[in-house]
DNA sequence: GAGCACTGC
C-alpha cells in the first residue's frame, strides 16, 4: 500500500500545496481521477498539525458511499483508528472524541454550519469534487467564503480547500463577490493510463441503441481481452442492449446466428417504436447545431475534405483497433470471430444491490464482461478491469418548467468534460479506448462543461435553509453561479405561502415588490420546517400534524414520498417466456395490492398517499422481509431508506415537540377514519400551490379535454397518471406530488380534497368576497375571535368556492362585531349579567345609523385606537393600561352601576 | 392507459 502511495504524482507537490494553505485562506486544488488528492491532502494536512489543540480537519463528498470508502482507506493508509479518521453520513457515523479527519456528505456539513455558523471545531475544510456542482456544494462554498473571513477577524483562521477534477474554476476564482482576491490554483498530474479516444466519422441521427449494438460486437469480435463499458441513458434502453447482446453471444454458444439477430432488431424496433419517435423529436430540435453539412461555421481550412483527412490521421493512430472503417454493414459474418462468450450485465441506479454487485466481480472464466451502464457508471460507481468504452454522447436529464414547475426527462448531448469522463473510465486498470457514436465536429459543438445543478431546479428547500441561517437577501448571497431571479422569486412566493416566510406588507407590495419579495425573514413556523430535513410542502405538513394523533402517520407518507420509486420496475421487455409469466403476475398482485391499501371510502380519497401509508405499513408489520417486497414489487431499498428517514424524522419532531413522546412503531396501526380525514387536510394545507379542478362541462370541450383537469398555471389539459387509484376515479379537486410530461402532463402521487377544505385549508391562494350577511357573523370563544361566512375564488383561475366560516376580515366592521360580542357578555362572560341593563341594545353597534349615539361612537374609537378587535388584543391593551374601556362601556350603563362595574375592572382574571 | 437520469440533509 505504501508503495502505491509513493507513485502517487501528488507527493511531489505536498510542499507546493502545503505552502499556498500556509499563505492563503482558500487554496483549490485541481487534480483528476488518480491525482490522489482527496486520500493524500488530509494527510498533509495532518502531519502537518492542523488539526491539533482538539481541532478537526472536515472533508466533505457528494455521495455517502465516498464519504465512508475515503475514511476507511485514509484510516488504513495513515494507520491509524477509524477512531481517528471517521465519517458521518445522514443516519449514520463512526465519529469519536479522537476524531481529527472527519469525512461526510456536504449536506452533513451545511447542517453543521446551523448549529455552530463559525464551525469553530474545524481548522481546515476540504470540499472534494467541487467541480461536479452540486447544490450544498455550492452553497457551502458560498458559506464558507463568509465563514474564512469572520474566523480571520476573530484571529482563529478557518482554512478553506477546494477540490476540483477539472479546471473549470473560474466560477470560484473570478467571482469577486465569493473571493475578493482570487485563491491560487494548484494544479496535480493524474496518474492515468492513456485512453485512445476513437470518433465515428459519422453521427446516427437516430438509433444510438443500434450503432452501440454494432460497435460492441465488433469490439468483441476483433479485439484483444478487456471488459467493455456501455453509456446509454435508460433502463429500458439498457435492458433491451444487454438482450440484444446476450443473443448474439450466448455463453457456451460462440456463433451467434446472424438472422436472429436481425429478427431481434426488428422486433425491437418495433416495440420501441414510441420512445424513438420522442427520440427523433428531441434530435430534429438539435440537429441544425450538429449537421454534417454546415462546416461554414468551422474556421478556413477545415472543410469537407480537410475534415475527412484528419480524421483519417486521427484514426489512424488507433491501428488495428479502430474499428470505423468496418462502418459499411459488412460486421459479423466473415470477421474473424474470438469465439469468446460475452458475459453482458445491465447497470443503472435503481437496480436491485445485489445485481449491481455482479459487476465488481471477475466475469466467469473464459469470458468477456460487458457492462451496460446509465450514467451511474460516470461518476458513482467505478467498474474493474474495463479497458474499452462504447459512448452514445446522450444523456438523460430531468427538466424543470421554471413558471410551471412541471418536469419532463430529456435526451440531448452530453456535455464535452462528461464525455471525457466517461471515456476516463477506459483508463483505470491499463491503456485504453473510447468508442465514441459520434463524429468529432458534433463533440466540438458539445457544451464544455453541464451546468450547476443550482440553476436546473427549484430552489425553494435551499432558500428555506438560507433564511434559517438568517439570510435574508438570497439575491446578495454569494452563489458560485446564482439560480434565476425566476427561481428565486418562485421559491420566496411558495415559502411565504406555506407561512415560512413572512409576507411583505401590503403597503410595500404595492412600492418595491420585487425587493421586498427577495428578503422576506423567516418566521417560527419557518424554523420549525426548516429543521425537517425534507421539502418544504412535506414540512409544513409535518408542522401541522400534532393534531389528532396524526404524526407517525404524517411521517411516514412524508418519508415515502421523498424516497424515490417505492414500487420496482417491472414494466421491463421479459427475456424468456417464464420471466413474462411472471412479470404479469407480479404487475397484477402490486395492482391489487395498490387498491387494498388505498382501502374504501375517505381512505381511498387520501389516494396514492394512502398507498404509500398501507405499503410501509404492511411492509414493517413484515419486518420488512426481502420476501414481502419481492411478492408486492416493493424495492427494499426504498423500503429500508424509508425506515432510516422515519426514524430521523421522529426524532426531528421529538426534538421540537418533545411532548409529543413519538417513536417508530413497526407495528403501526392504520388511521382511524378520522385520522385520515385529518391526513387528507395536512396534504392539502401542504400542497396548495399544487391543486388541479376536474373540468368543468367537458363534453362542451374538445376531445383533449376528456378526463382532464386543470390547475392555476397551466394552460394545457393535465391528467391523473394510470398508475393512480384515483385514476378512474376523477375527484372534482385533487392535489398531486408532481407532474411529469410524457405523452401528456400526468399528475402523480394524487389526493383527492373536498372543495370546502380549500378556503380553510388554503386561504393564501383564495380571494375573499365580503362577509354574508347569512349566517352572521359570530364569536368564537376557544380563539376569541369574531368568526363570519366568506364565499371566494381560487387565485388566478377564479374556481368558485363555498362559503366557510373564516376569522372577519380587519377592518371596522370587525370591531364593530367585537363590540357588539363584548357588550352582549359573550368575550366576557362576567359582563353577561349587565347585558338586561343597557341603554341600548348591543346590535346597535352594527347599524348604519350607529354615529347617530355617541355611545357607540367612542367605544368603537376606543376599540380602534388599541386595535383591539379580538380578546388577545384586548387582553394586552389592559396589560398596559387597566382602565382602559372602562369610561366607554360604562357609557352604555347607567350611572348607579358605575362604581360596582369599576371596582371589578377588567373584568377578567386571565391577564 | 403508462415507460424516470443522478444525488445530498
Amino acid at each position: 500500500m505504501q508503495e502505491e502511495r509513493l507513485k502517487l504524482p501528488i507527493l511531489s507537490e505536498e510542499q507546493v500545496i502545503m505552502e499556498a494553505v500556509a499563505e492563503h485562506p482558500v487554496v483549490i486544488v485541481c487534480g483528476e481521477t488518480g491525482s490522489g488528492k482527496t486520500t493524500q491532502v488530509p494527510q498533509f494536512l495532518y502531519e502537518a498539525g492542523y488539526s491539533s489543540d482538539d481541532s478537526i480537519i472536515g472533508v466533505t463528498e457528494p455521495r455517502r458511499v465516498a464519504a465512508v470508502a475515503m475514511s476507511q482507506r485514509v484510516a488504513k493508509e495513515m494507520n491509524l483508528s477509524q477512531r481517528v479518521v471517521s465519517y458521518q453520513i445522514r443516519y449514520e457515523g463512526n465519529v469519536t472524541e479522537e476524531t481529527r479527519i472527519k469525512f461526510m456528505t456536504d449536506g452533513v456539513l451545511l447542517k453543521e454550519i446551523q448549529r455552530d455558523f463559525l464551525l469553530s471545531q474545524y481548522k481546515v475544510v476540504i470540499i472534494d469534487e467541487a467541480h461536479e456542482r452540486s447544490v450544498y456544494t455550492d452553497i457551502l462554498i458560498g458559506l464558507l467564503s463568509r465563514i474564512v473571513s469572520l474566523r480571520a477577524k476573530r484571529l482563529l483562521p478557518l482554512k478553506l480547500i477546494i477540490m476540483s477534477a477539472t479546471l473549470r474554476v473560474e466560477d470560484f476564482t473570478q467571482n469577486q463577490r465569493l473571493f475578493a482576491t482570487p485563491p491560487p490554483v494548484i494544479k496535480v498530474e493524474s496518474r492515468q493510463f492513456p485512453v485512445t479516444v476513437h470518433f465515428n466519422k459519422r453521427t446516427p441521427l437516430e438509433d444510438y441503441s443500434g450503432e452501440c449494438f454494432r460497435k460492441v460486437c465488433k469490439v468483441h469480435r476483433l479485439l484483444p481481452a478487456g471488459g467493455i463499458l456501455v453509456f446509454l441513458t435508460g433502463q429500458a434502453e439498457v435492458h433491451t442492449l444487454c438482450r440484444r447482446l446476450r443473443r448474439a453471444f450466448p455463453h457456451a454458444r460462440p456463433r451467434p446466428p446472424e438472422n436472429e439477430d436481425q429478427k431481434d432488431s426488428v422486433e425491437e424496433t418495433q416495440k420501441f417504436k414510441k420512445s424513438r419517435a420522442r427520440a427523433r423529436k428531441a434530435q430534429a430540435a438539435t440537429l441544425p447545431q450538429i449537421s454534417l453539412d454546415s462546416y461554414s461555421v468551422l474556421p478556413a481550412g477545415e472543410g469537407d475534405e480537410d475534415r475527412e483527412a484528419e480524421m483519417d490521421d486521427e484514426e489512424a493512430l488507433g491501428s488495428d483497433l479502430d474499428l470505423d472503417l468496418a462502418d459499411d454493414g459488412a460486421d459479423g459474418g466473415e470477421q474473424p470471430d474470438a469465439s469468446l462468450p460475452l458475459h453482458v450485465l445491465p447497470l443503472y441506479s435503481l437496480l436491485a444491490p445485489e445485481k449491481q454487485a455482479q459487476v465488481f466481480q471477475p466475469p466467469p472464466e473464459g469470458t468477456r464482461l460487458c457492462v451496460v451502464a446509465t450514467n451511474v457508471a460516470e461518476t458513482s460507481l467505478t467498474i474493474p478491469g474495463i479497458k474499452y468504452v462504447v459512448d452514445c454522447g446522450k444523456v438523460k436529464k430531468r427538466h424543470y418548467d421554471r413558471v410551471t414547475g412541471v418536469s419532463s426527462f430529456r435526451i440531448t448531448w452530453v456535455s464535452q468534460a462528461s464525455a471525457d469522463q466517461r471515456a476516463g473510465r477506459a483508463g483505470r486498470t491499463e491503456p485504453g479506448h473510447c468508442y465514441r457514436l459520434y463524429s468529432s465536429a458534433v463533440f466540438s459543438d458539445f457544451e464544455q462543461f453541464p451546468p450547476p445543478e443550482i440553476t436546473r431546479r427549484p430552489v425553494e428547500d435551499l432558500i428555506l435553509q438560507m433564511k434559517a441561517l438568517n439570510i435574508e437577501k438570497v439575491v446578495n448571497f454569494p452563489f458560485p453561479t446564482t439560480p434565476s431571479v425566476e427561481a428565486l422569486v418562485a421559491a420566496e412566493e411558495l415559502l411565504i405561502s406555506l407561512g415560512a416566510l413572512q409576507a411583505p406588507q401590503k403597503a410595500e407590495r404595492a412600492k418595491q415588490l420585487q425587493r421586498s419579495r427577495l428578503s422576506c425573514p423567516i418566521t417560527a413556523l419557518g424554523r420549525t420546517m426548516a429543521t425537517f430535513p425534507v421539502a418544504p410542502r412535506y414540512a409544513k405538513m409535518l408542522a401541522l400534524s400534532r393534531q389528532h394523533g396524526c404524526l407517525p402517520y404524517a411521517i411516514t407518507i412524508v418519508a415515502a414520498m421523498t424516497v424515490r420509486e417505492l414500487f420496482a420496475e417491472l414494466d421491463r421487455p421479459a427475456a424468456s417466456d417464464d420471466e413474462l409469466t411472471m412479470l404479469k403476475a407480479r404487475r397484477a398482485r402490486v395492482a391489487h395490492m395498490k387498491r387494498t391499501w388505498a382501502g374504501q371510502g375517505t381512505s381511498r380519497s387520501l389516494g396514492d398517499l394512502m398507498v404509500l401509508l398501507g405499503a410501509v405499513g404492511a411492509c414493517e408489520y413484515s419486518g420488512c422481509s426481502p420476501q414481502f417486497c419481492e411478492t408486492n414489487g416493493l424495492r427494499l431499498k426504498a423500503m429500508l431508506e424509508i425506515r432510516r428517514l422515519r426514524g430521523q424524522l421522529t426524532t426531528a419532531v421529538n426534538s421540537v415537540c418533545p411532548e409529543a413522546g413519538l417513536f417508530v412503531d413497526p407495528k403501526m396501526q392504520p388511521p382511524s377514519e378520522s385520522q385520515v380525514t385529518y391526513l387528507r387536510q395536512i396534504v392539502t394545507a401542504g400542497l396548495g400551490d399544487h391543486l388541479a379542478r376536474r373540468v368543468q362541462s367537458e363534453d362542451l370541450l374538445d376531445d383533449k379535454w376528456r378526463n382532464a383537469y386543470k390547475t392555476p398555471l397551466l394552460d394545457d389539459p393535465v391528467f391523473i397518471h394510470p398508475s393512480s387509484v384515483l385514476f378512474k376515479e376523477l375527484p372534482d379537486f385533487v392535489v398531486y406530488q408532481e407532474i411529469v410530461e410524457t405523452s401528456k402532463l400526468y399528475m402523480k402521487g394524487v389526493s383527492a380534497v373536498e372543495a370546502q377544505w380549500i378556503p380553510a385549508l388554503l386561504p393564501s391562494y383564495c380571494q375573499f368576497d365580503k362577509p354574508l350577511e347569512e349566517p352572521p357573523p359570530s364569536y368564537c370563544p376557544e380563539k376569541g375571535r369574531v368568526l363570519c361566512h366568506r364565499a371566494s375564488v381560487f387565485y388566478r383561475v377564479g374556481w368558485p368556492l363555498p362559503a366557510v366560516q373564516v376569522d372577519f376580515p380587519e377592518g371596522l366592521d370587525c370591531y364593530k362585531h367585537f363590540a357588539r360580542f363584548l357588550l352582549e357578555g359573550q368575550v366576557f362572560p362576567t359582563l353577561a349579567p349587565h347585558r338586561g341593563c343597557l341603554l341600548s341594545s348591543p346590535t346597535t353597534m352594527l347599524k348604519t345609523w350607529a354615529r347617530l349615539q355617541p355611545r357607540t361612537e367612542i367605544l368603537l374609537r376606543a376599540l380602534v385606537a388599541e386595535r383591539a378587535d379580538c380578546r388577545d388584543a384586548l387582553l394586552a391593551a389592559w396589560r398596559k393600561n387597566p382602565k382602559y374601556l372602562l369610561a366607554e362601556y360604562c357609557a352604555w350603563l347607567p350611572q348607579a352601576m358605575h362604581a360596582n362595574i369599576e371596582k371589578a375592572w377588567p373584568p377578567t382574571s386571565d391577564l
